[in-house]
DNA sequence: AATGCTTATGAGAACCATTCACAACTGTAA
DNA sequence: TTACAGTTGTGAATGGTTCTCATAAGCATT
């Protein structure tokens, strides 16, 4: 009954033991995000937050996110139009389709794509360190 | 001895038939553009234009870049880190590869990337608007 | 449970890239 | 040359994000 989900408090171990001090704020957004199936904003997060916990401001929201990225809980991402939206990070590396009507954001993951991302760079003398592939689409009228 | 090149002229005459006016900012602004062959930002722009026309702002430049930017005439960039950056739009489309020790941008292009990208969208209903395309690499050692 | 060291927090100011408002200016076609 | 609509510079406004600083509170140790 102490209000963390299993799926967090592997999580809240996981950074006592990286030396970040787990607080009730950091709480309240490690659930929000354990329970997001969406790529939220950090005000939107904020707001899930306080609905759960009332003292957690959005400096906070910022700084508990960027500390979550570096320790690789979450993925930040930048989209076109609007502030940057997070999601926790599961198992395999996806990439993303918006709808540019909806704003919806769908998940893809393609190895074909991967693969020949890696010999363009190795062919110009480069390694991929990371990469940023968002298909921005509209639903096919009569599929 | 007028000062635009035979580059800027088509230009010119483009976006005056299109009833947008061609004004000093403007052609200074177009030739900077023209003669650019890396992907400035618009600060960046700004100080190369003011080189050869002291009476552009700032404000000016973002203006204009959005105007040429509907046009079709240049292409913005919004890697990660700092500002938006532009470059004429030339022949073909391609993607960029971002040295993330030097910050140099290397253009880069794929058909069968853009084939697949297509595929992908087509199976889930979605036909590609556009896309983004970023590789943030590391020079290979010994290569 | 109390201590002490150190990190985290809230509130609001500061930042930065970009856009806006507005009065003055200037292409452009007639 | 005129006249109108589009364009400009200035400086203020915006919006997302980070910073500052005094206060609060983890957590390992007593």
């Amino acid at each position: 009954m102490g209000g963390e989900s299993d799926r967090t408090e592997k999580m809240s171990a996981a950074l006592r033991k990286a030396g970040i001090r787990v607080t009730r704020q950091r709480i309240a957004l490690l659930g929000v995000l354990a329970d997001a199936d969406d790529h939220p904003d950090a005000v939107e997060l904020h707001d899930r937050a306080r609905a759960v916990e009332p003292s957690v401001s959005l400096a906070t929201v910022y700084r508990t996110l960027s500390v979550l990225e570096s320790e690789g809980v979450v993925h930040r991402h930048s989209f076109e139009g609007g502030g940057a939206r997070f999601e926790t990070t599961h198992e395999e590396h996806h990439d993303h389709i918006l709808d540019v009507d909806s704003g919806e954001v769908i998940e893809f993951q393609s190895d074909k794509i991967e693969q020949l991302q890696d010999e363009i760079a190795r062919e110009l003398g480069y390694e991929v360190v990371h990469h940023r592939l968002e298909l921005y689409c509209r639903k096919r009228k009569g599929s």
